[in-house]
DNA sequence: AATGTGACTTTGTATCACAAAGTATTATGT
DNA sequence: ACATAATACTTTGTGATACAAAGTCACATT
């Protein structure tokens, strides 16, 4: 039973689940929905990145900045495994 | 979708699913299952007796000193709980 | 008394999450 | 062209945290 810090730590768990979920999804959204400021999204945005856990795309939209995230493959993956792991240690719980 | 970090923490979530799941436990019996040093254990398991969450009792076995350690109601309550958060995230990603 | 075992406690360190404030990029308005 | 505004970061500082390693303590047996 092994856990992925990266993954379980809780904003980014539910990062994650959020990207998992509902797809590319924009920087004020995750703020928003997630109620986390923007200094803490940008900082464990960026550690998902750095380990090929997120994809990036800039554009302008109605003259403002837009930037959306989606889970990599690799993302979803390393999620799935998570989950995984917390279905076994839920279901190892009625033995 | 709140995360309680007493329980979350991996360690501790181990610990909290261990004595959840197979009731009172000894000290020795959980640095092995958990393969976590003496000390590591005796610091979690210190924060989560801190919080009420365990009980523990201390006796001599066949000469030699056994502590051991169960949920109380209120651990066993936080613990359902924080699986109950855990299932309802994984419950939401198929939306 | 000396030794041994189990169960801690102490100490040190490296990491981390978070808040708050500052900055950069580009668009729009004048 | 210049100033302003909006979004998306980046920097800085701080307090908490996990962990390892080593030291200590209580009690029982010999």
């Amino acid at each position: 039973m092994e856990f992925d810090k990266l993954v379980h730590q809780p904003t980014r768990l539910q990062l994650f689940a959020h990207l998992y979920a509902n797809g590319e999804t924009s920087f004020s959204a995750l703020t928003d929905d997630l109620e986390i400021t923007e200094g803490n999204l940008a900082s464990h945005i960026g550690k998902m990145e750095e380990a090929d856990c997120v994809a990036v795309n800039k554009q302008f939209v109605d003259g403002s900045p837009q930037t959306t995230y989606r889970l990599t493959e690799h993302g979803e993956d390393l999620f799935e495994a998570h989950v995984q792991t917390l279905e076994e240690l839920i279901d190892g719980l009625d033995s």
